[in-house]
DNA sequence: GTAGGAAGTTTACGGCGTAAACGTGTACGG
DNA sequence: CCGTACACGTTTACGCCGTAAACTTCCTAC
């Protein structure tokens, strides 16, 4: 592993630790043993780390292989995706925020291009249907890492809405993984009318 | 206008143009005037000042009126998220990753809720559906106001994928308006499948 | 008129990113 | 065998940052 990776990966450990806006220079210095300024060789700046840290992340995303039909494709982006998004809930926000056109997102991308155009959704639409259904599956994965699915008081103030409160429930890494499945199960049929939509 | 309300004002502008990571007291205080620690007789600290800025913003997304049918009124939301977007791309984002129970937050939430319950979405399906509907709107808004919608080379690295360069499309803003508009109507078809596999 | 509180100022401290200059060891061509 | 180039690390320094503490100023209520 070069030198660079063992400061990517550092930079990431760091961060899930204390948080990004406490990520600093001097602190993975001290982590490696060395310098802050010592991270300069190898990296041309903060800004520079927090983008390799994003490609590292989106790499660390298992992509499905051609093996299986399309459907199963997409629900294996989707695991990947939140796993990658629970194991690194700090950083993983920066994959929809930071604009970085890494060979990392395009791999994600290219993988959601190959599902699409086997459930023979019209080429035309790919485009806008990968848009649509990546930044669903994105998302979802950062809302559901970072708890942003608030734990809201069951009785709100100006009436009968209930909202269950969702840090009672054990085991809630796997729950988001069960209401994914849910999840892909309807953007799948989505998908499949879309498909024959375009076949009429 | 509370002085509060002109400080969160001046901090949303001030991040526009010149990102929130460059957000200082300082400067928040120089815009208006008077010290940095002046500042700190009407907000707590920068943090709370970064979750006031995102219930403004939220406070700022057009709802529906109860007067039209769900599926026109679940367009207004997510049209009024792409505005809210495209209006503070960089303050935006920090809706999806700052866990900030607002009243702001919940005013959308609600409305998702009174929109799914109007489609007649069976009552123990509607927190799902309002997580991964919200999700997708707010994950849709937050990319398409970052340019997350990367332009990339025509002909990929490896093979026949084509993507079409965003960024040489005039008219950018109304661009993703349009798309969404698409993106609703799929939306809207879901749900109602939802509604009629509940009632089955 | 005076007490009290809200608003703003000044000063200071420790931490930040990073530019600049300065070692130090290892590899390799003469 | 030697010099020299280059990769890697260090030290120092500068101008920022958030914010704690102490101090002024001014308006309002009794």
């Amino acid at each position: 592993m070069s030198r660079r990776d063992e400061i990517v990966d550092a930079a990431i450990a760091i961060s899930e630790e204390v948080g990004v806006d406490s990520l600093s220079m001097r602190l993975i210095g001290k982590r490696m043993g060395t310098s802050a300024m010592a991270i300069y060789r190898h990296v041309p700046s903060r800004e520079a780390l927090l983008d390799a840290m994003v490609g590292r992340v989106l790499a660390s995303v298992a992509l499905p292989g051609p093996e299986n039909p399309w459907p199963e494709r997409l629900r294996v982006i989707g695991h990947g995706l939140l796993d990658a998004a629970q194991a690194n809930p700090t950083v993983f926000p920066m994959v929809l925020t930071r604009t970085y056109q890494a060979d990392e997102a395009i791999a994600v991308m290219r993988s959601m291009y190959e599902v699409l155009a086997e459930a023979e959704v019209p080429p035309d639409a790919v485009p806008r249907v990968e848009r649509m259904v990546s930044t669903a599956l994105i998302g979802y994965a950062v809302a559901a890492s970072t708890d942003a699915f608030w734990a809201v008081d069951p009785t709100l103030a100006s009436g009968e809405l209930r909202v269950p409160d969702m840090r009672s429930a054990g085991g809630a890494l796997e729950r988001w993984h069960d209401e994914l499945d849910q999840n892909v199960d309807d953007l799948v049929m989505l998908v499949q009318s879309l498909a024959r939509k375009g076949s009429a």
